[in-house]
DNA sequence: AGCGGTCAAGTTGAT
DNA sequence: ATCAACTTGACCGCT
């Protein structure tokens, strides 16, 4: 069966997650900081509770958790512990609780940091930045028992084979909390199925096949060969990424994320697999919402 | 309530 | 040189 993903947010239903600015944040006095901090993680924590059960009674299998739910977590300057921030004892309580929530309620839960966390770079600063995020991703993906981060794979810095040896060096960085959950992901720009399923092969890491950017992107491969292939880097459900272009006329507005899914990008290899596709869609629940029915019509079990 | 300027972070390629 | 894209426009001060 299928299990649909939405991505991080709600375009209709008022469930919202709320964020921090760090101009803003680092103007207030260390305990009004505090506070404010406490206020957005204990809101974010209930929201993705309300989240968990509108996936649940909605035909939707997966949540990707934003990855500023506990907002400014990693910051150079604003870096804070959950514990030390007032109730934060129970505000850990409460996302231990959207864990117990998603196993009962049979919903895989997702993380997939934002563009600056790459394994690839040179510059040591900005690997360690990236360490310390997927470290915080793993250990709230710990509390509500996610079981992927997917990155990509960062820059190529005109020198793709070293950049792979990098991100394999700095695999060994990690603790076995993110190393259990890391997945990486073909992009639009630098890194292909080809390059990364070796990659993922050779450091026994899960590849997750977005076909949208294998379009952008192609690489020789087809994308019967792509998802076999990505298949046998899992060793439990396969991760895979579904968008569809704005239509535009310009070439390069093919990559801009569409409202909604056409049904006709759906790989029809697709169809009968037992995998999570993270829909990546503007309209998001409104947009699985109308793929579920799609699906329905030409007969592909959704759960 | 609504508006506009602004926001932590890396890298690439189109313009 | 600037800007948009990348999983996601949201926050905040001002009126």
């Amino acid at each position: 069966m299928i299990r649909l993903g939405l991505c991080c947010k709600f375009a209709a239903e008022p469930i919202k997650f709320f964020t921090a600015t760090a101009l803003h944040a680092g103007r207030l006095s260390p305990a009004a900081r505090r506070a404010k901090l406490a206020g957005l993680c204990r809101a974010n924590a209930a929201a993705l509770m309300r989240a968990i059960d509108y996936c649940a009674d909605n035909g939707i299998g997966c949540f990707r958790v934003n990855s500023q739910v506990l907002p400014l977590k990693t910051h150079p300057a604003l870096a804070y512990e959950l514990k030390d921030l007032p109730g934060g004892a129970e505000i850990v309580k409460m996302f231990r609780s959207c864990g117990a929530l998603a196993r009962r309620r049979g919903l895989r839960l997702t993380f997939h940091p934002d563009q600056f966390v790459l394994l690839s770079s040179a510059k040591e600063a900005v690997t360690a930045a990236s360490i310390r995020e997927l470290e915080y991703q793993a250990q709230v993906s710990g509390w509500i028992g996610a079981d992927v981060i997917t990155i990509h794979g960062g820059g190529a810095y005109g020198d793709k084979a070293s950049a792979l040896a990098r991100t394999a060096k700095a695999l060994g960085r990690l603790s076995s909390a993110v190393r259990s959950r890391l997945a990486f992901e073909n992009d639009d720009r630098v890194y292909t199925p080809a390059d990364l399923l070796p990659f993922c092969l050779a450091n026994e890491l899960p590849f997750v096949y977005d076909v949208h950017h294998h379009r952008c992107l192609p690489d020789g491969l087809s994308l019967g060969q792509v998802t076999r292939l990505a298949i046998g880097t899992w060793g439990r459900e396969p991760l895979f990424h579904l968008s569809s272009p704005r239509t535009g006329r310009k070439a390069a507005e093919a990559r801009y994320h569409h409202d909604f899914i056409d049904i006709r990008d759906f790989p029809a290899c697709w169809r009968g697999l037992d995998i999570t596709v993270e829909v990546e869609a503007k309209a998001k629940e409104l947009a699985i919402k109308r793929l579920l029915t799609q699906m329905s019509k030409i007969g592909v079990v959704v759960r």
